[in-house]
DNA sequence: AAAGTACTTGCCGAATCGGCAAGTACTTTC
DNA sequence: GAAAGTACTTGCCGATTCGGCAAGTACTTT
């Protein structure tokens, strides 16, 4: 008795989020720049969205250098992949139908 | 150049009315109250959403009687239909990962 | 006449999002 | 060594959105 709906992950169903995390899911590490690339966002927006999926505790942060010039890559946590794949299948029950929340087809099934 | 993401449809994307949609694709036709009671909203709150959704030329709202009382039914408008599986499709581009979105494989490449 | 059914609408406060611009901490260039 | 550039970060701001609650509408049933 509860709608896969309630399952989406909030955090992660923002568009730019989800496309965050999908980014990272697909890439195990990846450059500060190169996400902002791929997801076609600004420095600030990625800047506070990476923030924020930090705070969740779904992405790792981590600053270095490459040579002389200061670094940061993002990764998601055992948590966020997680979250990411429990978030995808909600998406996907919700998506292949609500069927089998009721008693089955045919409309004007009144109750 | 442009990320899937750019393809998700804003007034889909809510996940209230992604379950609306969702429970409408796969139902053809279907009551207020059955709506409401599959994809666990208020009154209120559903008739907001699917106004909102007729606005947008997804879904239509037909009302009549069923006996002497007065029902509500909503359908999936063709475009609703069309917007909903163009809709899923860019989410499945996203999920899959932004491979292919760059050069390749591989973590650290930078611009 | 009062109550109930089946929604609809207005009001409201809370939260979110992105752009723009300034800030930080280094490094490289002139 | 002062100015400029790299690589983000943060603050400010206005716009939009969302849901709950409660009152309203139009009928019908008790």
């Amino acid at each position: 008795m509860s709608h896969p709906r309630h399952r989406l992950d909030e955090v992660i169903h923002a568009p730019v989020r989800f496309a965050i995390v999908a980014a990272l899911a697909a890439a195990e590490k990846a450059e500060f720049a190169f996400v902002r690339d791929t997801v076609e966002i600004t420095d600030s927006a990625l800047s506070k969205q990476a923030a924020a999926l930090e705070r969740a505790g779904y992405v790792k942060i981590t600053k270095g250098y490459v040579g002389k010039r200061p670094r940061t890559w993002l990764s998601l946590t055992s948590a966020g992949r997680a979250a990411f794949a429990a978030h995808c299948a909600a998406l996907r029950e919700i998506a292949d139908g609500a069927l089998g929340a009721d008693s089955g087809p045919g409309p004007s099934r009144g109750r």
